[in-house]
DNA sequence: AAGACGAAAGTGGTTGA
DNA sequence: TCAACAACTTTCGTCTT
């Protein structure tokens, strides 16, 4: 991860104006580890190797150029522009990681994830599994798979909000993209929500460490494989701001988390009856 | 008046024949 | 492909503080 500052657990995006130190030491071929040219990009559509031709009529000595060369540095760049996008599939990865940037700083994802995103993307269209779906669908899938990855998850309401891709073609694109990369992801786990929760409710830091330790309790009572991992979350955030004194209500709760007030009770209930803890006023 | 509670009906997703 | 099923949501009336 370099070039930004990022919160380990929840992903967001502190800083991302870092300046980048020291060498980068990818090479294009073999061993050679040179530095030639800008580094490789995977964000852009060409992965950054095209030549460009300055947008300023000069020549490399920076002297104006004359206007019978103007007209034909003219064909040349609009000749050159078609040749990078005369393929629709380039077309497409263009204006596909562009959505991939917005979206994720809509959503204040890393560049980590971003990047992850596109190679997703990129590995959609070579499987021509964009045909007949929506570009921004299959992006907003592959930013969601990528948080996922990277175990900086959002939930799929968090990606409906921060998108302008409705929930069913994501979700539909997401699961051909899985299905067809035959992508292996472990289920999501409530314990990446409890700090984004926390730091939202701004409870002190050190009742995140409760609440993990009575998601893992209650994980021991089987209380949480098939259930919603954002709604576990939320109950046990629920418990442990009441029992450290420093309450938040279920609807607060809930309309931080998406999760209801009415699931947030049942889940909390079971796990108060299951580890025989009281909570008084 | 605010918060918590729980019943009942509805929704979308998974599973298994 | 369809039906059964569990988890979750929506809605709403009630109880408690």
């Amino acid at each position: 991860m370099r070039g930004e500052t990022v919160c380990t657990d929840c992903g967001l995006v502190l800083l991302d104006k870092d300046v980048d130190l020291g060498p980068d030491w990818r090479s294009f071929e073999g061993d050679d580890r040179s530095r030639t040219g800008a580094a490789m990009n995977v964000m852009m559509h060409d992965k950054g190797l095209s030549t460009e031709l300055d947008w300023q009529n000069r020549d490399f000595a920076g002297k104006s150029i004359s206007t019978a060369n103007r007209i034909q540095f003219q064909r040349l760049r609009k000749w050159q522009s078609r040749a990078r996008s005369t393929k629709h599939i380039d077309r497409n990865l263009t204006v596909a990681f562009s959505e991939i940037q917005r979206m994720a700083s809509n959503i204040g994802l890393s560049k980590t994830v971003r990047e992850e995103a596109a190679v997703y993307y990129r590995r959609a269209v070579e499987n021509n599994l964009i045909r007949g779906r929506s570009i921004d669908a299959m992006a907003a899938a592959c930013l969601y798979l990528a948080n996922q990855k990277v175990g900086a998850a959002r939930s799929l309401d968090d990606m409906v909000k921060g998108t302008r891709v409705g929930r069913k073609p994501l979700t539909r694109s997401y699961k051909v993209l899985k299905k067809s990369l035959r992508l292996r992801l472990d289920p999501v786990r409530p314990e990446v929500y409890v700090n984004r929760y926390c730091s939202a409710l701004g409870l002190r830091p050190e009742l995140e460490e409760k609440v993990l330790t009575l998601i893992k309790e209650s994980r021991e009572r089987d209380l949480v494989d098939g259930r919603s991992p954002t709604g576990i979350a939320a109950a046990a955030l629920y418990v442990v701001a009441r029992m450290e004194g420093q309450p938040r209500t279920q609807r607060e709760i809930a309309d931080m988390s998406g999760v209801t007030e009415v699931t947030i009770r049942n889940r909390y209930k079971e796990i108060c009856a299951a580890l025989g803890i009281k909570l008084e006023d």
